[in-house]
Parts: structure tokens; sequence; C-alpha cells
DNA sequence: GCTCTTTGTGTCATTTTAACACTTTCAAAT
DNA sequence: ATTTGAAAGTGTTAAAATGACACAAAGAGC
């Protein structure tokens, strides 16, 4: 559906202007992201999906046309992060080599924005395609390097979101419709990257009113079941809008 | 200096990527905000001082040369607040024309990131030079309308510092050497636009350990004169790095 | 029925917040 | 010299939020 456009010669990939994307997804132990992978000769590179934009693309649809390419991740809210842009940000050999193979204008300069966004890992299996080998979920900490300036992308989201998760109610984003507080318990845990009071935690979360307790308890689990928590939409609306002060664990 | 580069052909200006600055002030009354003036058949038309950058600068970089070409303000940390890039930012006839007026391709995508910065306004006279006829400083409230998509950016900034003066010590840039807690107080209230508790804000301020008493005293001001007040800059730096928590008003 | 594992729950001392009004000090005017 | 106007400066209290802390309950598997 872009192709036919693209033929239109008028509209061309912009070759200054790139978008990244950063997704995290939560596996109910720790956090993830997802990274494509180009094959190069000293091993493995993950990259975050991205690429360049189409010259009558708004930004926000061009991060999604480039996620949904490359990764098959589709409908998914995305955030911006902010435009990165060192006139060096191409400093590795390897990075080089793969602009060669995948650009017009390999040595254009080239800035990026980036967007993040969270998403529940089970409802989107990433598929790679276009010029990505693989999709895949990595954990974040685990992840030491990254293609061109993505590694410092990444530092930016990770911090982004730890800001964010004191002021509005995402995270939520990152769990099934049911869940147990214990679950998002470890995901703030995860985000905040220190542990949290589980008594003082819960009586935090409860008060904000947007969780609502379902009938339903876990089953099959070899312990206590616990039960299961749905969100209240409307409060939880309300809050995404306003915003609220003083979450500060 | 800029001008002997730009001679040598490899380095020119990139046609797709401009920055802007969003710049405020404070007149111990209210924000300011700096901005350029254009002349247009239908009057006075403000705008962003903005430009295009050149392919080998940083993008931080950029906002630096551009914003003193066109004011004369140098020396400013400015600070990213993100890209903004709607691929028909030109929607009014008027911002058209002016780009036929100063763009060697006026009609080119352009995509653009955006700075912010707190200076003291007596620190710093703007003078207008390249394509501003003239670079003044307008009550943000009294904005009802910018160049391009500049309206949306300051709306953007303005949030972006509400919500950072709730978690750094920044809002200090805006004040002379020595101040007064009235002219803090005053400024506290005019970015987050409500009034706030004079004696509670005290309290706070004093609490944060950033403001240190200083002996002397304001004079020739016809009523009490109050206490001048300098910052302490060990638990400022302290502060502007670490951030803090619940600063909630 | 014993063991293992995770859930779920309450109190208390301390800190933080928000609301609220009157006296002090100076310059200017009379 | 006295008055007036204008902003500075100061403390208490009740309500809410925070952080620290430990043990019983429920189910699965053996």
């Amino acid at each position: 559906m872009r192709k036919e456009i693209k033929k239109n010669a008028a509209i061309e990939l912009n070759p200054n202007v790139s978008v990244d994307c950063v997704i995290f997804g939560f596996d109910f132990d720790k956090l993830n992201v997802l990274v494509i992978n180009r094959e190069s000769v000293d091993g493995v590179q993950w990259a975050l999906p991205g690429n360049l934009i189409y010259d009558d693309e708004h930004l926000d649809q061009a991060a999604n046309r480039v996620l949904a390419e490359l990764t098959g991740l589709q409908h998914i809210y995305l955030e911006q992060i902010g435009a990165f842009g060192d006139p060096n940000r191409i400093s590795k050999e390897s990075d080089r080599s793969w602009l060669q193979s995948i650009r017009a204008q390999p040595e254009a300069r080239v800035i990026t924005v980036a967007y993040f966004s969270l998403v529940k890992m089970e409802d989107y299996q990433p598929q790679a395609s276009s010029f990505a080998k693989s999709a895949e979920w990595i954990p974040v900490n685990e992840i030491r390097e990254l293609a061109f300036d993505h590694f410092d992308i990444l530092q930016t989201a990770k911090s982004r979101l730890k800001q964010m998760i004191k002021i509005r109610p995402i995270g939520f984003n990152l769990l099934p419709e049911k869940f147990t507080l214990s679950q998002l318990h470890k995901l703030y845990e995860s985000i905040l990257d220190k542990p949290l009071d589980k008594r003082n935690f819960r009586r935090k979360i409860q008060k904000l009113n947007i969780v609502m307790s379902l009938e339903e308890k876990q089953s099959g689990v070899p312990h206590k079941p616990s039960q299961l928590f749905m969100f209240d939409k409307e409060h939880y609306l309300l809050l995404t809008q306003n915003g609220f002060d003083n979450f500060g664990f």
C-alpha cells in the first residue's frame, strides 16, 4: 500500500531522518526489549527496529510503519522520547558496512527520532521481515551493546520510563487483562530497579482506585492462589489523562 | 567563522532538519518567551528563533548557533524538548511565503528539533540579526499564535517546564544571583500557573537547603525590605544531578 | 498430613501536607 | 511627626502519607 505511493516519485524516503523504536515487554519476571538482528562477520549485532521516514509521513506514523515492517508489531501506541543526531553516530565499521547494504545514501547525515512503548509480550509475537534477519525479546539488563547510538537511546528510554511510572499509570500496558497484584508489584520493581515493600505497594496501588478485584482467583498454582484484578477503565483513563502527583516510591 | 567552512561545499545546510529554541525569561512578574519577528503583509508575525542545521553539527550545537545568529544570545544551556514534524506544518500562506524568502529549498519536508532554556532576562539583551527583523521578550500568556507549529512547541515547552520544576531545582536559572524568596515564590507561581501558599512555599524551599540567606537586605523599597538569598552551590548542584522526589505543590 | 511456596493482611511512629491571620518594616505623603 | 500603603515575615494544628516491620492462610505435590 505504501509501495504504490512510493512509485509516485514525488514521495521518497528522506535520507536524513529516521525513526527508532524501543519496545518494552514484561515476562512477569523482568523487562525485555525488542531488538532486530543483523548478521555481521563479527557475529550477531543487535539493533533497535528503525529506518528512514517518507517525506509525506507523520513521524508517529513512520515509527508505526517501520516497527510493523521489521517486526510485525502493529497498533501500538508509541510515545516520542526525543531526537538523537550525533554527526558521528556511525562510528563502528560494522555499522557503516551495514548501512552500505541497506541504504541508498549510506553516508548521509541522519538524525533519528526515538519512540518507546510498553506492550504485553504475550500479545505480540515478533516476526522479522524486510532487512531484519530476526526480531527477538532480550532482557534489558543483558544488553551491553547495540548498533549506532541505539544503546544511548535505550538508556534514555529506560530513565524516561522510570520517571513516567511515578506520574502516570503506565505499566499497565505491560500486563494481561487479568493480573495479580504480585505481578504488578514485580513490574514496578523491574522498572524502578529496586525492591518495594509489598504491603506499602499494595496500599498505594489500591488507593489510586484503578484496579478492581475480580471474583476469580488463580488456579493450578502450587501455593495460595492469588486474587485476580482488572483495571477500572474509567479511573484508569482519567488518571492517564491527568497524571498524578506524588506517587513517590 | 561558520561561513568559511560552508564554502567547503562538503558541508551545507541540511534542508530537512531544523532546530527551534524556546527561551524563557522571568521579569519578576511573569514568564516571557523570546521570539523573533518577521514582517508580513498582514502585520507582525512572531516565530521562535530557529533554522536549518549543518550536516556536521551536533543538534545541540546547532541550536546554540541558530539562537546566537538570530538573537545574539550565547552560552546558554539548552535542553531538548523533542522532535516536531507534521508534514503539513506549513499550512499558513504567510509561512510559505516567508520560507520562499529565506530557504534554498522552501518546499522541503522539515522536521524540527525543539530546545528550551531558562535565563535571567537582565543578563541577555536580545539583538536581532540574520533574517530576524527583531528579537523580543513577550509574556507567554499573551501569545495566541506563532509561525509554523511553533505554538505547539511552546505549549509543549510550558508543560515540560511544569513537570521539571517539581523534580529539579531549575527555575533558579531565571533569577539573578541575589534574590528574595518572594521573587522565587512568584516565579514558581508563574510556571505552575496557580497560587501557592506563601508560608508553605517558604518552608518547603528552605528544607531543600539550596538557598542561603545573606546578611544583606533589599533597600530603597517602599515597604519592609526583604532578606536577600543566594544559592548554596554545592547543594544546588547535588540536587540538579540527582533530582528530588516529592516536591509536589 | 506434611512440606513448600507464595498470598495477603495491620499497626504505629514519623513526616508531610494544607489551611489559615496578624505583626513588622520601610518609604512616601501629609 | 504622624499617618498610610505595601509587601515581608512568621507558627500552629489537624489530616494524610510514608516507611518499617512479621505472621497466618491457602493450595499443590509428595
